[in-house]
DNA sequence: CGACGGGATGTGAGCGTTAACACTATGCCC
DNA sequence: GGGCATAGTGTTAACGCTCACATCCCGTCG
């Protein structure tokens, strides 16, 4: 009845910007000559569509520079193509690797991926992070939040949305997918051992994180089946500068001769530390890290570590994330992925 | 009212949440007792409903676990709060740190951030990313793309949709945020050269990069102004590698005794390349790098630089886009942040 | 030669939300 | 006591798409 009183120009020039209208699926059919319904076939390019049709469709597209509404796609289909990613800081190498792969793993399936960093590891930021991307209607979350605390906040994620940690290591009750980090310590303190030293140190990651955890229980069992004892351990939290000061604990211990930093960072800042005092290395002291920062070949002197596949790590979790998706279910699977051992000039043979 | 009819153990039948459909806004109002309408209402929270009514409503919402749907709600408002982020290998810091300060601005900002990692700087990369990007609706786009082939697909981006560059140069015809790299490079090496040095070398990033270009500019005319002479520049890609390889070639020439790299990366590689010909750093040569990546401190000897405010980049560029969002128009604004001279202990006073 | 089948297309009904407007009380002013 | 704001609520119509089904046209077979 009063549908086109529009003539009159009602005043509201303060209102944002109102673009032109975008061509809609009306429209294209409109100019092809035949009916939205045909047009959302080609677009979705299901059968049943002559040739000569889908090239006039075809054509008003691009003429129109129509882009299908997504919005109004997945209200109907109830499917937004979107996959949530919580996270923990994105400047530090290792969730930053592990973000690239997800999202690159993530875009070849055909997603989307929001992605929400947290502040803080707490349950309450992470519970947050959730609650926007579900809002946003996510089909699935991964969620990169490698602490304790964080991971107790997965539990209390309804079943109904599919869900994957990455790193957050074996107690958790959520699918998972990680670096076996024990194997990988073991790995770092057995070459350590293997080259003749007595003992090695080690520098560990801060408590309350699964990783870190791991990978003092590998130091520790590679320790056990050398039958070598077992110093104090460092504690450290993920920083060059934590590796510093606890190497410099270290370094006047003549005793020292190997250590084994829970990351790169750390050994970074043990190497500097040892450098201070005069303790060369691999001549006095042995050195190794964890992770393959991508400057560990080029420190002084290049970093024998642990490197992670951090691509593998992004493929694996969305073929888990997919699985829940697909079948509805959250099946309480965890991968471990090797890491491999990467020897370079920072280990060396202990001196007699 | 109906306050307290707690003691009614109304109790849901606690059958575990099958694949049930989610509860909908019309499902809240039938609880409810009211319009769909009044709940939207409430959810939108606008005046006009009574304090009871909402109470009630949101009552509902709680005991349903009420998720409105964006997509049915971005349909109608035709706004997604969502803003696209198209990025280069996020696993570099510079980038990543750009990512982070972006999607933090935003998420405060009440937006969605989906991302989209490029593997390579093309424009056809460039334009796909955006591409998907704007199939997903996003009501902007911030592009991390610095390199020259990439900038210049963003002048092919219709300018119905709000699209700002970062760190893609000042050549760029699209808005852009960025720090100011001549003024960041010149401080460097003015730095270097008030301590006496006679000439600063330049290990520069890759030909085809705004940000390299620019610190080169800055270096070369810090050097004019001191009438210092200006020695070959030495190109590196931003690696560790790059810099340790063209450090090489520097560090048999005993005439070097300062080296400006364009990042922190090329600096670290620099460090061993001197270091293992038995130039000392600082007391033989010295050397600045850029960016100020966290390790810094911990390197040997730690790293003078240049910092950037990655956190204010992100706040500004997301402001420049919300401008365009509001206005619907493109402003060709570009905002250079000046960066900062971080000394540390890889430069010293020339000796004599 | 009429019924049948299937390819190609169109029609109508939602999906869950917000916008616009209509309606009902209530209170207050003259 | 009639008019008239105004607070609180409901009704209806989009938004742009997909799904299920209806329709049309033709060739083919009994």
């Amino acid at each position: 009845m009063s549908d086109d009183v529009r003539h009159e120009p009602v005043e509201a020039p303060v209102s944002p910007a109102v673009p032109e209208r975008m061509a809609t699926m009306m429209d294209v059919a409109k100019l092809a000559g035949v009916s939205h319904q045909t047009v959302s076939r080609v677009l979705n390019d299901q059968a049943k569509v002559s040739p000569e049709t889908r090239a006039r469709v075809l054509d008003a597209m691009r003429q129109l520079d129509y882009q299908p509404n997504s919005a109004a796609r997945a209200l109907v289909t109830r499917r937004s193509k979107t996959l949530g990613l919580v996270t923990f800081d994105t400047t530090l190498f290792g969730p930053a690797s592990m973000v690239y792969g997800i999202e690159q793993a993530a875009r070849d399936a055909g997603y989307f991926v929001s992605i929400a960093s947290i502040r803080t590891l707490s349950r309450r930021a992470v519970l947050d992070a959730i609650g926007q991307l579900r809002l946003q209607s996510v089909e699935g979350i991964v969620a990169i939040v490698p602490k304790d605390s964080a991971v107790v906040a997965l539990s209390a994620v309804p079943p109904g949305i599919a869900l994957v940690g990455v790193g957050v290591g074996g107690g958790a009750d959520v699918p998972m997918v990680g670096v076996d980090n024990v194997v990988g310590a073991a790995l770092a303190t057995r070459h350590l051992l293997s080259l003749g030293h007595r003992t090695v140190y080690h520098i560990s990651g801060p408590p309350g994180w699964p990783e870190a955890r791991e990978r003092t229980t590998g130091w520790r069992e590679a320790l056990t089946a050398y039958a070598a004892p077992a110093p104090p351990v460092l504690v450290g939290d993920w920083s060059a500068r934590s590796g510093y000061l606890a190497a410099q604990r270290l370094a006047t211990d003549p005793s020292v001769t190997a250590v084994f930093c829970a990351n790169d960072q750390m050994a970074l800042g043990a190497l500097r530390a040892l450098h201070e005092v005069g303790r060369r290395v691999p001549a006095d002291v042995s050195v190794v890290g964890f992770d393959d920062v991508p400057e560990g070949p080029y420190l002084i002197p290049p970093l024998t570590t642990v490197q992670q596949d951090f691509a593998e790590v992004g493929r694996r979790s969305l073929a888990l994330l997919m699985e829940q998706i697909t079948t509805g279910a959250r099946p309480h699977r965890q991968i471990h992925l090797t890491p491999q051992l990467k020897v370079r000039d920072s280990s060396a043979r202990a001196v007699a």
